[in-house]
DNA sequence: TTGTGACGTTAACTCTTCCGTAACATAAGC
DNA sequence: GCTTATGTTACGGAAGAGTTAACGTCACAA
């Protein structure tokens, strides 16, 4: 049975959740102020937490940032609930570490459905990342190419990371610039370009012609080995680098 | 094998729990009254407390307080014993601390599933950590190098434990102040820095190249005696072979 | 009390690496 | 051919990490 502990201060919303938890066969405890949370998820090693992010103590984040820095609890996942949809930007980022988020008011089979998609997709705690010849091992931050071992700085380890584990979806500079560097720093867009190209050189076995880090005019970026993205000119393109290089 | 002490008032149930139980293989301890709960449980010792809310002579949400303001017995996890669901609210709470809570009926299996979980989630096993020529005992806080003893301070003991015991996982310097120094203290990070300075200069044949103490720049340290870090050298010869293509 | 030593913590300096930007080059789309 | 988006390069400054020294504190003995 998975315990899920649940950071809530509106009694009714809290008492809600708790019935409909425990009917669906989870154990619920729960904390209405931020500053015992932390405690008790320590004790209870909880399977999930689900964070309100306004709390009348403490930020939902930084209690959240808490929980990633504490060894124990590092890997539980934690969904958010958030009054507005305008905060969730802030929210999925890798920085803070949340799994999922959910916008108040919400279904309850909804919440349901996420909290069992979290533990379907959680089984494993995925600690190394394999595609495309690139493995990232997230508990020792190494990565290895067709098995020998390349250095990524930090910040091409944490981008790196962030489209691995989500592989397949295209992501704006904003998007990546948020959730890697932060949400609050300000830096060009440009600045995702020069790190693109600098995991290119390093994991693309050609960096002119990326197979794994794709480009998407007008979008982004995205790391899927998988799919070739339909490049019109890719045949003229191959015999001229040929010829050049 | 693992002391269990069981607080119940109930003269059935307790029998049926120390049948039980000790057909698992822990040995059993109880007391029928608040009373001598609490000195059976300095005596004794136990590994765990099972304990029933509903006593005849006092409140076992007292006993359990009074548990967690023992020096010697706080850290013993406490498992309650209670009869109505509804109970469930006060006990998960976190100033009671109580580590987990199963409401009766229930089914003997479950209960003792729950015991276990406790024991695995403490994870105490190996007193001898030894690992790349450094060998730690945490019995009695003794460390060798290569056979010969070394003298660390208490939290040089402390940090160097708990890389130890994570071998491989690079840990930030915040996750180590949160472990080894306490999660509140307010302590300048680059102490961390100092630490793991003189603790290379106590294990490292050449401190200037640690070979057991890795740093991983822009995350924090990590203990792998196994690893080689690709260093410089193997840089460049990567990254010029890249642009030369 | 005072002195002493061990320990923990911080500040400051140095060196190195890396980050982020600007500027230019190239490719894609109209 | 023009505009816009992306690739690429190189450089100055920022930040991370190693190291040293000094300070504060505590326990204990003189």
């Amino acid at each position: 049975m998975k315990k899920i502990v649940v950071i809530e201060d509106d009694t009714d919303l809290f008492a809600l959740l708790k019935y409909n938890l425990e009917k669906e066969g989870f154990q619920v405890g729960g904390s209405q102020t931020g500053k015992g949370a932390l405690e008790l998820c320590r004790r209870t090693r909880p399977d999930l937490i689900l964070l309100d992010i306004m709390l009348p103590d403490s930020d939902g984040l930084d209690i959240c940032k808490a929980i990633r820095n504490d060894t124990e609890l590092m890997q539980v996942p934690v969904i958010f609930l958030t009054a507005r949809a305008s905060e969730t930007d802030r929210i999925v980022g890798l920085e803070l570490g949340a799994n999922d988020y959910i916008v108040k008011p919400f279904f309850i089979r909804e919440l349901i459905a996420r909290i069992r998609l979290q533990f379907r997709s959680q089984a494993v705690p995925t600690r190394v990342l394999k595609s495309g010849g690139v493995e990232l091992d997230r508990g020792s931050c190494q990565t290895r190419l067709h098995g020998q071992p390349i250095s990524l700085t930090a910040t091409e380890f944490r981008l790196l990371e962030f489209l691995m584990t989500r592989t397949g979806v295209v992501f704006s500079r904003e998007q990546l610039l948020n959730a890697v560097w932060g949400q609050d720093r300000a830096i060009t867009d440009r600045t995702v370009d020069v790190y693109i190209l600098r995991l290119r050189q390093k994991i693309e076995s050609d960096p002119a012609n990326p197979i794994v880090i794709h480009s998407v005019r007008g979008f982004g970026y995205s790391f899927d080995p998988q799919v070739i993205r339909p490049d019109l000119s890719a045949v003229n393109e191959l015999s001229t680098s040929a010829t050049l290089r």
